[in-house]
DNA sequence: ACTGTTTATGGGAACGTTCCCAATAATGCA
DNA sequence: TGCATTATTGGGAACGTTCCCATAAACAGT
């Protein structure tokens, strides 16, 4: 039975009161009485309880902190810097997935209003409409949006921008040479993220008049990817590109494309969103667009916390991405052989 | 602000007593009665607060669970695990993350306890002798160690046998034909895991008469490991074969290894442990100790629930793990060269 | 010495819930 | 009808803390 601070009170000769003062350093307590205090603390092995302390003071120094999944090395890693930023915050967080599942977060959510979180930092399937998001402004706790690109909302969010950025990609892979390029997105309904990059790639194609393939959904964790690539690339006249929209993915498709006997980036180029870890480390290491996604986490955590020392923010924040070109993303063979005014581009990616 | 259990009695036209006995279905209500409670919380939004209810029962919903890093995909993947078993019981996690660092876990599990975390998962630096662990047993709090080898203790445990599958990985690679094997370490004071597998190493040489290198230890997340792996390899008389403690620790080395413009398996065989899903998706695939990770964590909670429901466990666990040889781990080009009878056993390994 | 002010401390209500104990109303049975 | 039993419900203490208010002691200034 841990010892509470009556049992410290008792054992130091004061009162409840003025442990909670030596506690919470609130008061000048006398010299002797400090002393019996710390020595009745150190002996009993006293640690106030969270749980009394927020029921007292009303709020709680947990945040809730909700992704889809951890099994991705971005949302890994943006936990591992929300959680860094906590601690130096004295803060704890509580962690909930949503598995990509809109209805498993609002759930997920609902049990993290329970705990009487001081806030919520979250990545939602769609953080401009969603049943979860409905619940936490209803209940007016303050929140960060994480990796949602929420545009159009006004509360705050950190992000990248993932429309421009794949226009950008795409944008490179056309001008390293490429026609017929596919975009493999995760299903949209549980990735805001992954529209907003396939719009990025409709708008760079038809600024460059090049056909606009309808984009490939595939559940985010299930086995559909490789049947879905495998079907597209062994059609007439495959893409000489590969956009996907999550690095794993491009990881996935560059494996089945092994299987298929193509080689990358000589027989198709790939590339991926995201900017993991791995991807740097293969060879050819894989293009993406790299996000800082650690820095994400711990941003909104900051942010966060100045929400909750009562400074508002509002406005959605862009952190910056980069282009890691090159790798598997080369000059298109056939490109090559029968466009010349492709070359000067195509090299220039190709040095990338 | 929200609204209380009482505010639903004044609503519901009852006291606060019968709506507690709603929420937790102690006893029966009068339909009436149970209708307007039910209308009641609907109109308000009202959920307990987990604060009140868990001081109250003097025991929370939520366990506490520590790991070394979330940037390694092990941990990560045995946290959603921990989830998924966790939410199936209706428990909610605090995550907290050492860094590897002793004095951090220590700090961190006093933080988890004053949480009133029902219970403990935990991944320590050394799960047989810890300041964290004299804590928690201090303060009787229930506990499952996660990867934690913790043979000599006599606390729940769920583990792989770490020195055990070394000992074979490293026969595999001997009866490949290699005689000059090395092998890369995190730290063994930050990672107890790291030193068994080195003891595994040392007793498959040994048996084999082959000589013992002295492990190289290199920071877990540092950027040591380049530097150390390039030293070994620019000194005469290179090893064939490398193996590294972790699958990251591997990839790293792989890369390291190809900057210096040799190539795996063909110059230098590579094996890692852990057997993290991007390695199976290499080119060649990474050559590892393949641990189901998410199971552990899963299992892990499974066990920290049985424990909470009063029985009591308290031998540690092995989970099976599987040899994931070929790829990366072939036939050393030497010793083909110099020694006929490792053929037969180099080619087998060859094939796998 | 008397008042006003500071310094150090104690007492008790409150936070939102559970749960024991009582109290009332309704029912069953002789 | 009377009494025992059951079905519902209400009241209040308790969980561990904070924090407002009160109190006592010490001290300074006249």
């Amino acid at each position: 039975m841990a010892a509470t601070i009556i049992d410290v009170a008792n054992r130091a000769g004061c009162s409840k009161s003025t442990v909670s003062r030596f506690l919470n350093g609130s008061t000048v307590i006398a010299e002797g009485t400090r002393a019996r205090i710390a020595q009745a603390i150190d002996e009993m092995g006293f640690r106030p309880s969270e749980i009394g302390r927020s029921l007292k003071r009303r709020l709680t120094q947990t945040v809730g902190v909700l992704v889809p999944s951890l099994t991705n090395p971005v949302f890994a890693s943006s936990v591992a810097g929300i959680q860094a930023q906590a601690r130096s915050a004295g803060r704890s967080i509580i962690l909930a997935t949503s598995d990509y599942d809109p209805d498993i977060e609002k759930e997920a959510v609902a049990n993290l209003l329970g705990h009487n979180v001081s806030g919520l930092i979250l990545t939602l399937c769609n953080g401009v409409s969603s049943a979860a998001l409905d619940l936490i402004e209803s209940a007016g706790c303050p929140f960060v949006l994480l990796f949602n690109d929420a545009v159009g909302s006004n509360g705050p969010a950190i992000s990248v921008d993932n429309e421009g950025s794949a226009r950008e990609l795409t944008e490179a892979v056309i001008s390293a040479g490429h026609r017929r390029i596919a975009f493999v997105a995760a299903h949209f309904a549980s990735s805001d993220r992954s529209r907003l990059r396939y719009c990025g790639y409709t708008t760079a194609l038809e600024a460059a008049a090049l056909p606009v393939l309808p984009p490939l959904e595939v559940h985010f964790e299930g086995g559909d990817t490789s049947a879905v690539i495998a079907e597209l690339f062994t059609q007439p006249d495959p893409p000489t590109a590969l956009l996907c929209s999550t690095d794993i993915l491009a990881l996935t498709a560059m494996a089945t494309l092994r299987d298929l006997g193509l080689t990358v980036p000589n027989d198709v180029s790939v590339a991926g969103f995201d900017g993991i870890g791995l991807g740097a480390m293969l060879s050819p290491p894989l293009a993406t667009v790299a996000q800082p996604t650690w820095d994400m986490g711990f941003e909104a955590m900051r942010l966060l916390s100045e929400q909750l020392a009562g400074r508002m923010i509002s406005a959605p924040a862009y952190l910056p991405h980069a282009l890691r070109l090159g790798g598997t993303l080369a000059v298109p063979k056939r490109s090559i052989a029968t466009s010349m005014n492709n070359n000067k581009a195509g090299r220039k990616s190709d040095e990338l």
